[in-house]
RNA sequence: GAGCCGUUAGCUCAGGAUGGUAGAGCACCUGCCUUUUAAGCAGGGAGUCGCGCGUUCGAGUCGCGCACGGCUCACCA
């Protein structure tokens, strides 16, 4: 074998080698009967007897540490990571040396032999027969450091996975999250279902949409910012109790917290208002944590945070007040509100509506505080154009959202389900769509059409899924729970 | 969009204030080694120092611009 200075080159040169002495370097099957964490159990349940069990396994090779006429080696597959140990006098001269000569780290290998233990404890197998069954023609990250660069974890996904033991679990975790999510729902009678997202008009949340172009209907779409009509259309239909996860789309800035497609969970139910929905929310997401991580309890940050229900309700009017000192029950229109702030001096971003200075000054002074679960209940009627009036509140509507870990994980309401109404919700953020406000809901004729043939009160609730697996996984970054995050692509690529 | 920081071998990182032949560990190649496990020992190969322009006799190092990334802020139900 030539010296070249190029990892990859020189595994190209293995690979016509192998073509060469007749082997195919990337066969199409290999029978396994063990995987690989069931050989460790089947060793271990079976140890003490005289005959030790014979296996036959596969996975990549992660080391080899070669001892002369005798070789060690860790072979990984989905369930486990197993020792290997291939000795030159159980299998011959020459398949010895062409183990030696042929494989490299990161080769997927099919092996066969008993299991045993070594001196030092560790169970192995003592191969009498192996196969390549694909051959690796790039290295792979080192095995000590693994892969830090964060750019690389996230545009070769699949080395952070090979090499970052905790990247796995927490996608793992993120998997059995949305399987004991759909359990929860489905054992309570709730229906899945799916809903476009390619709309001819977006809506159900502030929020630019990305716009796309249908060639044959010459028309454009925008790609969902929300489930939200859509389902309670179906609720209309006399589906009464339906759910979705999918993918939203939101054009705007990437952060810590924002990606600009993410996950969603959206859950409608007739005859219920917002406080079922707290109930439903507090109870699904104790629910979930027990079942996926055996506790109520996560720690986040540094922060230890119970899930047990019930969680803290707090209306938004006592929140503000506690922290601000200012009651928006009494300062009841902008003028006022603004004349408060001013005279706390307080540090705020000015707001065009009410509503909007109401939350701003919520976000400010209250949010980054909310460390254990809580609701905040009952916010201004402006930022909320699809919830129900709360009665005897000038102002106010029947929603929440909650928090945990100081991340807003979701947003609930009594839905609103008076048409004409609705009708003037849509016509209040059309004045402020005029005013330059690009986040404003738009309106939505077709939607008020169906409202008008009748629907029922009905609780509604949303939560992003990538936050409550971030909270889940102790994760600081929405990327770190997405597995491939939208990133800038490289110029020239 | 703004500020700060980062980008050197396949990977993890030194070097950079003070400009003068580009370094380490892992990985790779050769040799020795039949219970090792971050195996060991001896030897060896490997670089567009992110890209471009400039200053200089000379730039990984200094200056300017650009690209990508991270964090913070802005934006964001």
């Amino acid at each position: 074998m030539p010296e070249t200075s190029d990892q990859r080159e020189q595994r190209l040169e293995k690979l016509t080698a192998l073509r060469a002495a007749g082997v195919e370097p990337y066969p199409a099957r290999f029978s396994c009967t063990h995987s690989v964490a069931q050989a460790l159990h089947v060793f271990t349940s079976s140890e003490g007897s005289a005959e030790s069990p014979v296996v036959r396994t596969a996975g990549r090779i992660m080391s080899i540490r070669v001892m002369g006429k005798a070789s060690f080696a860790h072979i990984m597959d989905g369930s486990g990571r197993i020792q290997i140990y291939i000795r030159q006098d159980e299998v011959g001269e020459q398949a010895y040396e062409f183990f030696l000569k042929m494989f490299d780290l990161g080769d997927f290998i099919g092996v066969e032999g008993p299991l045993f233990r070594t001196r030092t404890g560790e169970i192995t197998i003592r191969v009498q027969s192996f196969q390549m069954l694909a051959k690796a023609l790039r290295p792979l990250p080192e095995k000590w450091h693994g892969l830090t660069d964060v750019e690389l974890r996230y545009r070769q996904r699949y080395l952070d996975l090979l090499a970052n033991e905790r990247v796995r679990r927490t996608f793992i975790t993120r998997t059995r999250i949305v399987s004991a999510i759909r359990r929860f729902l489905d054992e309570r009678g709730f229906l899945e279902v799916e809903t476009p997202i390619l709309q001819p008009i977006y809506g159900g949340a502030a929020a630019r949409p990305f716009v796309t172009h249908h060639n044959a209907l010459d028309c454009d779409f925008y790609l969902r910012i929300s489930d939200e009509l859509y389902l309670k259309r179906l609720i209309i239909g006399g589906l009464e109790r339906v759910y979705e996860i999918g993918r939203d789309f939101r054009n705007e800035g990437i952060s810590t917290k924002h990606n600009p497609e993410f996950t969603q969970i959206e859950v409608y139910q007739a005859y219920a208002d917002y406080h079922e929905m707290m109930r439903l929310t507090e109870e699904l997401w104790s629910t979930v944590a027990h079942e996926v991580l055996g506790t109520t309890t996560i720690t986040y940050q540094g922060h230890e945070i119970n899930l047990t229900p019930p969680w803290r309700r707090w209306p938004m009017r006592e929140a503000i007040k506690e922290a601000t000192g200012i009651d928006i029950a009494i300062h009841t229109d902008l003028e006022s509100l603004r004349q408060q702030i001013q005279e706390r001096r307080l540090e705020l971003d000015i707001k065009p509506t009410w509503g909007k200075q109401i939350e701003e000054l919520f976000k400010e002074y209250v949010e980054p505080n909310l460390i254990q679960p809580t609701f905040i209940l009952d916010y201004p009627l402006d930022i909320s154009p699809l919830a129900k009036k709360k009665p005897d509140a000038p102002g106010l509507v029947e929603r929440f959202e909650f928090f945990i870990g100081g991340l807003e994980c979701g947003n609930a309401f009594s839905e609103l389900n008076d048409p004409l109404e609705q009708r003037e919700r849509f016509e209040m953020q059309w004045q402020q769509l005029q005013e330059g406000d690009a986040e404003a809901h738009p309106m939505d004729e077709d939607w008020i059409r169906a409202m008008e043939y009748g629907m029922p009160p009905t609780g509604g609730l949303g939560f992003g899924i990538d936050r409550m697996t971030m909270l889940f996984t102790d994760n600081p970054s929405i990327r770190e729970v997405i597995l491939f995050p939208a990133l800038k692509p490289k110029s020239g690529e």
